[in-house]
DNA sequence: GTAACTGCAAAATATTTGCATCCTT
DNA sequence: AAGGATGCAAATATTTTGCAGTTAC
């Protein structure tokens, strides 16, 4: 694990820093998506709220996590797969939203089926949230 | 065009003042979602920023505006179609975002397909949004 | 006339910036 | 040792709340 996150950060040409690794293995262990205030909190004791700031936005520059979009309208940051380059990302998978638990997963294997566009309009990224209930929280 | 807005406001129980129908009236020419910031502005002369807020707040409560979620997160609001209701809006259809002009459009002649989800995954609502360039902005 | 709406002031939050100090390479 | 990263303080920006005065019905 620790391994994996040097790795990570090494691939994106960042210094290993204490707030670098902690926050990226914040993430890996959350396994959904995380709001900054969640990140914040876990990190509270440690780590100042401006080092929490200009740790996502540097991995968001570097393409190691990405925004999903939903329609709360909270900014919710979450990992990319291998396949994200610096400031080239494909998550163009799916991410689900569960409105009991609030966890927001990305279902990597689904893949958005094709759109067809009005005539003259040209799509570069698409981005599908999908709010429901969880397989955890259904009964 | 006035009696357009009349209309709306009173089918949502609301009662017609004068921020009310000007904001109303800016959604409807804009005819693309808008930030708050873009409301603002454009109403800035005339109406108190908190204005601004309750009147957005309300609207959304009524089901008169949803919001659209991007990538960016910037907060977008748009008009919602007739069939929207109080606390059950049917906005399933596209957003399309140009990343040229930045313009934000819905784009409700086209359905959103059908998506195959995990087992014990329940689909309530889902988001579609789709970044690129527009007709208007293609050469 | 009454209930609801608005503006103003101010509180509460969230985000950004500058700079001195500390850490990674 | 040098450049970059962090913490702290403070500047900005955003959103919410309370209350007194005003407006719609």
């Amino acid at each position: 694990m620790e391994d994996q996150i040097i790795k990570i950060l090494r691939k994106s040409q960042l210094s290993v820093t204490e707030s670098r690794r902690n926050i990226l293995e914040i993430f890996i262990q959350a396994g959904s998506a995380l709001a900054h205030h969640d990140v914040e909190e876990k990190t509270s004791e440690r780590f100042d709220r401006v080092t929490v700031y200009r740790t996502l936005q540097v991995f968001m520059e570097k393409g190691i996590i990405h925004t999903i979009p939903t329609t709360e309208n909270a900014v919710l940051y979450a990992l990319c797969k291998d396949d994200c380059e610096e400031g080239h990302h494909h998550d163009n998978h799916i991410h689900f939203v569960c409105e009991d638990c609030g966890a927001t997963t990305c279902m990597d294997d689904i893949h958005i089926p094709e759109i067809k566009l009005p005539l003259g309009y040209n799509a570069l990224q698409i981005n599908m949230v999908v709010n429901g209930i969880c397989a955890k929280c259904k009964k």
